[in-house]
RNA sequence: CGGGGCGUAGCGUAGUCCGGUCAUCGCGCCUGGUUUGGGACCAGGAGGUCGCAAGUUCGAAUCUUGCCGCCCCGACCA
């Protein structure tokens, strides 16, 4: 395989498709717009996920599962919801194909019109709160916690693998209070438990903020982001928790009895992340060599490669690193032994790179000899022969260095790339010269928001929590502002 | 849906203007051997309706027309 991953500078596009290709993450399919998840990249994925689901069951909630389509008349029940996914529907109209009559092949039996159209779900507020309808009765019920890992398709103009797919993995939660204190505990929680994950387990840095009334979420009162910064300073958003307030629950008639016997309608969020969360993990961490995988979602942790002439030094070098790769699964590291003789080491050591395997070892019977083994780590490329002995105690503690090191970089890299502009003129120069997130002040209106987008490409990425407040004066129309917002150019 | 480009082996490509041993090269794949501390080398081999269809011609990857598909730029995108 040629080592052709050095064009990042020139064209960071290219590079981020060849990289997902070459690592063998995915590829794209026969289907416009689709994405095929290749082994190696699902089993990133499956981590992701495994580490999700037990941060949503810590937190109370339970997975349940909905169906994939949706009657189109559910669509109209929640006016701005529809208008928000209306453009990118998949829609079914038939259930059944024939032969075709005039030659060969099958057609769509136009007599198997469906009475209602069918939508591929884009999400699942409307068919969820239709559920929830019949399951909520009386503060009883309440809270009602609930998500659901699934696939959902948004019929996308443009795609590119991960980022923006036609169909997609995600999960969305659907929780449903009894007050809008409650609701809004909930939101921001969820937002915090996607901020942990994607700092310590993605490595990922994150900016937690509100989106503004024009980039809110179809249907919701407040949308809550976290913000992530790609090594070509566009910002990716990386997950997202919305308020909905009694939206769903009007639109849908979901009210319970409260202890006074009062009817009212209950208060909703919905939060999610998806496979978006893996462009972020490749764009964020990895270099012209490949991947660089954080060691908490490495498929393979530590991967091992014996240097041998002949059959009994492949037997020698097993035999003493055995019981430490017992060692290490032991303490629940994954290591991958590969002492297969159809390829060279160098071709290994590059494939692993590619792969992003965080520690690679590797003896030969020079390290036999003298009793050490030769350690490579991924984030930093360095290499050091250790001695063998306690091998396993020191790789455990490498695979937590590397993990924060990986983490820091990041944080310094978008430290770095959080600029202050007062001015339109300082705005355009940080945008085009230096990239990254500008903080800047903004009078608040939708209008100007989307004048800057059209004259600089760059939209409000979010409202910063815990911010303080200061005072100034909005970069395009003067007006006085209590706070800068962060713009960015963005996936 | 506008503007541009492309379609030749699993992948990446040369050839198309100017029709005629042009189906080229690299990677990958298979076999045998030598190798193995940073992407090995040698020898041999398999693999292609040149996107599809019609037309022009003695003859089409090459010219004409139609269709299909893909990519890029825009529009679109919680």
């Amino acid at each position: 395989m040629a080592k052709d991953l050095t064009n990042r500078e020139e064209n960071y596009a290219q590079w981020y498709n060849d990289l997902v290709i070459k690592a063998d993450l995915a590829e794209n399919s026969a289907v416009r717009g689709c994405m095929v998840i290749k082994p190696y990249g699902y089993a990133i994925w499956e981590k992701m996920q495994g580490v999700l689901d037990g941060m949503f069951k810590e937190t109370g909630h339970q997975n349940a599962y909905f169906p994939l389509f949706i009657p189109k008349s559910f669509f109209s029940k929640e006016a701005s919801h529809v208008d928000g996914f209306a453009k990118e529907c998949a829609v079914v109209t038939h259930y059944r194909l024939k032969n075709d009559p005039d030659g060969k092949g099958v057609v769509v039996d136009e007599d198997a019109r469906l009475e209602e159209e069918l939508i591929v779900r884009p999400t699942s507020e409307t068919i969820i709160w239709n559920t929830y309808k019949n399951w909520i009765q009386s503060y009883r019920d309440l809270p009602l916690l609930i998500n659901q890992w699934a696939n959902v398709v948004r019929w996308e103009m443009r795609t590119r693998l991960f980022l923006r797919t036609a169909e997609f993995l995600w999960q969305e939660g659907h929780t449903a209070h009894a007050t809008a204190e409650e609701a809004i505990e909930e939101t921001t929680r969820m937002l915090d438990v996607y901020a942990t994950f994607a700092e310590q387990y993605l490595a990922l840095p994150v900016i937690k903020g509100k989106k503004t009334a024009n980039e809110r979420f179809a249907g919701a009162i407040d949308t809550y982001c976290i913000e992530a910064l790609m090594q070509d300073g566009k910002a990716l958003q990386a997950g997202t928790s919305h308020f909905l307030g009694q939206n769903f629950a009007k639109a849908f008639d979901v009210q319970f009895a409260g202890k006074d016997g009062k009817l009212d309608y209950v208060w909703a969020t919905s939060w999610g992340v998806s496979t978006r969360l893996m462009g972020a993990l490749i764009m964020a961490h990895s270099d012209n060599n490949g991947l660089v995988l954080p060691p908490k979602l490495a498929p393979i942790q530590v991967v091992m490669v014996p240097i041998y002439k002949s059959e009994e030094e492949l037997s020698k070098i097993t035999e003493k690193l055995q019981p430490a790769i017992q060692a290490l699964k032991a303490s629940g590291i994954t290591v991958k032994y590969d002492d297969r003789d159809t390829h060279r080491p160098g071709f290994k050591f590059a494939e692993y790179e590619l792969k992003g395997v965080p520690v690679r070892l590797c003896m030969g019977m020079r390290d036999y000899q003298q009793n050490t083994i030769e350690v490579a780590r991924r984030d930093t490329g360095e290499k050091m022969a250790m001695s063998f002995d306690g091998v396993v105690e020191k790789i455990k503690s490498l695979l937590e260095e590397i993990q924060q090191n990986i983490y820091h970089k990041a944080l310094a890299f978008r430290d770095a790339h959080i600029t202050h502009a007062n001015t339109l003129e300082e705005f355009v120069d940080i945008l085009d010269n230096k990239g990254g997130f500008v903080a800047a002040h903004w009078d608040g209106t939708t209008e100007t928001e989307l004048k800057i987008k059209e004259e600089t490409k760059a939209t409000i990425r979010c409202i910063p929590l815990h911010q303080p407040d200061e005072h100034g004066q909005c970069i395009l129309s003067g007006k006085p502002s209590t706070q800068r917002v962060l713009f960015a150019r963005a996936y």
